[in-house]
DNA sequence: AATGAATGAGCATTCATTCAT
DNA sequence: GATGAATGAATGCTCATTCAT
């Protein structure tokens, strides 16, 4: 009845999974999990509620797909990314959210998912909210880790412990992203990224004590 | 049936309003606004649905008047500190970060229905979102306006446009407290407030040029 | 909106419930439990929906609310019957039949509840199957007792084994009224309830042994 | 793909349609028609749903087709069994209940198909309670003719009209199924099938009159 | 001042059925 | 001969809201 671009059924199979996860990856970046309902996603796909329940179990079961994906964007990219980088922990972490600003840019939705939806289900246990921690404590385990090299090897400063100062890193990383996609329109993207960046890696650069000047300095030129 | 300790008509009103505006408080704060359902609300203010609609024209009338309490608080407090702190710009946003941190001990779910609430309803338009707009546009007035006088003054970093600048600075706010309420039992609040603070004023701290070294150490010092 | 007879509330209460059961009954009698829907059993009783939602928790609530009505009306009131009549095994299984008999023209609905709904639900694990078999548990017992009474004081045949003679008389019962049911206006009730009666008594009688014979006539003359 | 014994198309096509009404017999019979779904029916044959609609108009068709068996095995081999034997009305109506026995075992859930679907379909109009009445009616007429005949020749009690009496005879017989059915691993098949002859028997033979004790006796003989 | 009864719209989910391949 | 994709109607349940008392 709808004739679909290929027509092999695997294809039209793929396509139409497809066009149901993007249609609720934005409804539900735009409106939240819970406002939004099927009839929507199925619509915005070409499609009807019942082919939902023909590609997935229940709504819930969208979203987990939709956050599996997520994952393999954000999670194992970032790893790739920081495992290619070296030698300075502080590189490794200028690598990381170079990394993360230009999925801002390529895979906004996929970012702000995966932020939105934590806080969403951050005080619902089922299986969303464990997947959510998974794919947190990944992240939180990458950056605490360049943050204790850092600290190790005299980057990055020391009076804040490794855990609250890559809680901060997640944060501003995190805060920054909502912050943008509550003010949209109003703040310029590749400049606030920029400002992000040199804000968050002087903030957290070792201190400039007596006889050390010039370490912000070149921490900020390598952010620039 | 039930015994209230004033009992004047107009001492129990205030006190059921009360009442049922805390209920709503906490409730929206740890579900959500539209996953909290008014007999959750009524019945943790020891009343009835019927009773929320005696004191309230509808569910979206709670959560305003909650915002209209939330904003005495958060935004006429910071306007009040700033206002009596000074004379220069970093002395006033150090002020006014003080504030906040001691806000969010005192008023955790104040703050954090602020912040939620502004997520939840960015992309409905209504009430609800104008009344987060007025609020927020306060906020970032009052920031921006620190930030362009610390720019003028020369104690900020200048590279960023003061808009993104104290974007970022509501962002690291923001994202801090919802840091902390994803992972509340994890992180040390004291510490990570702290952190933050530190973070966040050597990272818009102006660069330490050559010869203006020390200025970073001044500004980490009026931080602790 | 909607005016009844009495207007307080617990009268309306009460009888909004009961209008909801006894339509609920009707309806699951008639259509069986799963064919029925809440709009038909809410309209049935002249309220709507949310009404039934308002007084009982599920669908399956209405059901088990309702079995309990019907074990009072059946167990109990056999029990009642049977413990106050005696002495014989014979007199009590009358008069136990009687009672039946009398509640399938009083309560025909009631009854025949518990016997479809027990075939709906044999498969289905739940409360429900529990509830029927909790009830019918009981019956069994009774009978089973009322048998062994009678296998021991030679009244009735002792070449069956009392749970299988027993299960007989529960399966002639049962069976009885469904075929009532089946052919409601081709049977003369009280005909085929006399019928049931004296088929079944003579059938479980002690058979007739040389010498003994006017057992089943007596048994007979006691069932008329 | 699948590979069946015989590969002619023919053979594969009687094949699949066996295994799917074997499937949905099944299926009917411990679920209900209703709780039973399409998917259930196909998969529990090896196939998918639009192999049933390939073989059959609908899921009623379904159940029409192995009604149609049904009727088949029962009405037929029964009018058989009675027409076989002979010359007493009370041994024609022993031999039928032998073979009902029979069946009970060889076929209980076509047996039990019968009896259920009826109960299911009982207030539903349509073609299936009009085949269901049709394959009813036959089994009445037929122990209907077989009470008349015993009454006329004295064999069997004539307190009772023909009608309710053969209703009685049904009401067990079905009874005792449904009885089976529900209790099936706490009753002795075998030993339960004996009872409910010798019990059915003694009922419904003529009333032991004076001088014509041993009636009871014989028959209870016969039957054993 | 507050309650309890009732409504109706909305929503996730199920399922018989259709149809192109 | 059979499958997989898709539909649409039906249904149990939730919940903001209304209103008589």
């Amino acid at each position: 009845m709808r004739s679909h671009g290929a027509t092999t059924k695997r294809a039209q199979r793929l396509a139409s999974i497809g066009r149901l996860l993007d249609a609720a990856q934005e409804l539900f970046v735009s409106q939240g999990y819970r406002q939004t309902n099927l009839d929507q996603i199925a619509s915005a796909a070409g499609l009807t509620k019942g082919a939902v329940y023909f590609y997935f179990r229940s709504k819930e079961t969208v979203l987990l797909e939709l956050l599996e994906r997520v994952q393999a964007i954000v999670v194992d990219q970032a790893r790739k990314v920081v495992a290619g980088t070296g030698p300075g922990a502080v590189d490794r972490l200028v690598a990381f959210l170079n990394q993360q600003s230009k999925l801002g840019v390529t895979h906004r939705d996929a970012v702000l998912l995966l932020i939105l939806m934590s806080l969403e289900f951050s005080e619902r246990k089922g299986p969303v909210r464990n997947m959510l921690r998974r794919v947190y404590r990944q992240l939180y385990a990458l950056v605490e880790r360049m943050v204790q090299d850092g600290q190790r090897s005299g980057e990055i400063r020391a009076d804040v412990r490794a855990r609250e100062l890559s809680a901060i890193v997640m944060a501003i990383h995190d805060g920054t992203f909502l912050e943008w996609y509550r003010r949209s329109p109003a703040l310029s993207g590749p400049e606030i990224v920029r400002a992000l960046r040199g804000v968050m890696l002087t903030g957290i650069s070792r201190a400039p004590a007596r006889g050390l000047r010039g370490g912000v300095r070149r921490i900020q030129a390598r952010a620039a």
